[in-house]
DNA sequence: CCTACCGATCGGTAGG
DNA sequence: CCTACCGATCGGTAGG
């Protein structure tokens, strides 16, 4: 009975966090109120709260899902055994892959961030640091094998990452290219550049 | 006299524009409050509306002229008797240059302007959606006169937009890269790509 | 899961 | 420019 409970509760959790999360990216954060999320789920707002602790702790889940997901795959990515460039194709790929089919969690945890309460924030940021420091790695190892041209590392990385972030507006469209395309194109003109050679 | 009133009212309103969009960069549109804004301004919230119409006003006066400035740079490059891409350079670095010395303004109006209301909202949304057209037609020019690869213009314009909107990222650092050398290094990538030849 | 309700804060107005 | 104040809405709690 426990038991049951239990995995009744985790999922009823995971509902509410999946739904918050579409609201969230919709409205912003602020706007997005309980009463809101309530209605969507289809109970009164107070009732939301048997299974989370707070609005802020549904900001929190999101945010470090997403952090936690992304430094797991730079910790696999950063130790193959393939070239520098083959590593930021993997990546990027990973992104545009992540953007694409978990677009809510991903968007809110690019842009809604700043509102999260301490500790979460540090924490969030933190894991944001870390991974951008890895990212970078990657390609000032790239630049010392001369496989990529001798740039900032720290931009690259921020071009990669609020590029990739540009699906967003994809998503807002008609969407008249393929998601298979739209990560084809990306991948060509963040590393080949859009210069014909 | 009445000249001269009317002069000040203009100043006063624009220091208070000026002063909500670093309010509203900061904490986002919904978060930022009229009694933070005349905190700031040193007045009491109630007497900011001797000099705008309400809070939304204040946004929409922040879009609209960032969406301005945008589609008239836009206009005259279009015209330019220059190589498509050299048109894509100038308006990237012109970008860049806006990113980097109005801040405040273009953060909030790529971020923030979904918090609009109508009629501002539409009226905004035909601005953006005009200005992308114009850049995915100098892609679409370059690409048939093969300066530039053959992809997607409608992806090329949204990583290049979204990329330069990464520069957030650079003044919420502690900048050990100048200015000159972010825009240096972003048309670097941008243009050519990470690989190295 | 609900009803009932709280204190805080919001954008904005009246009136001087 | 201020004081005083309004109705609405917010996140969240008590109690069942």
């Amino acid at each position: 009975m426990g038991r049951i409970k239990t995995t009744y509760n985790i999922s009823k959790k995971e509902i509410i966090i999946d739904k918050a999360a579409a609201l969230i990216r919709e409205k912003g954060f602020k706007a997005a109120s309980m009463r809101d999320l309530a209605e969507i789920i289809g109970v009164e707002a107070a009732s939301l709260y048997n299974h989370i602790k707070s609005k802020n702790e549904l900001l929190y889940e999101i945010c470090l899902h997403v952090a936690n997901v992304y430094n797991k795959k730079i910790n696999i990515i950063s130790d193959e055994q393939i070239s520098s460039i083959e590593k930021i194709e993997m990546l990027l790929r990973f992104h545009i892959q992540c953007m694409i089919q978990n677009f809510e969690k991903v968007f809110v945890s690019d842009r809604e961030w700043k509102h999260l309460s301490e500790p979460y924030l540090s924490n969030f940021q933190n894991l944001r640091r870390n991974y951008r420091k890895k990212f970078a790695a990657i390609i000032e190892e790239g630049i010392k094998k001369e496989e990529i041209k001798k740039i900032d590392a720290t931009t690259a990385v921020l071009i990669m990452l609020y590029a990739v972030s540009g699906i967003e507006s994809w998503h807002r469209s008609k969407q008249k290219i393929s998601g298979n395309a739209l990560e084809e194109n990306m991948i060509a003109i963040l590393i080949g550049g859009l210069k014909k050679l």
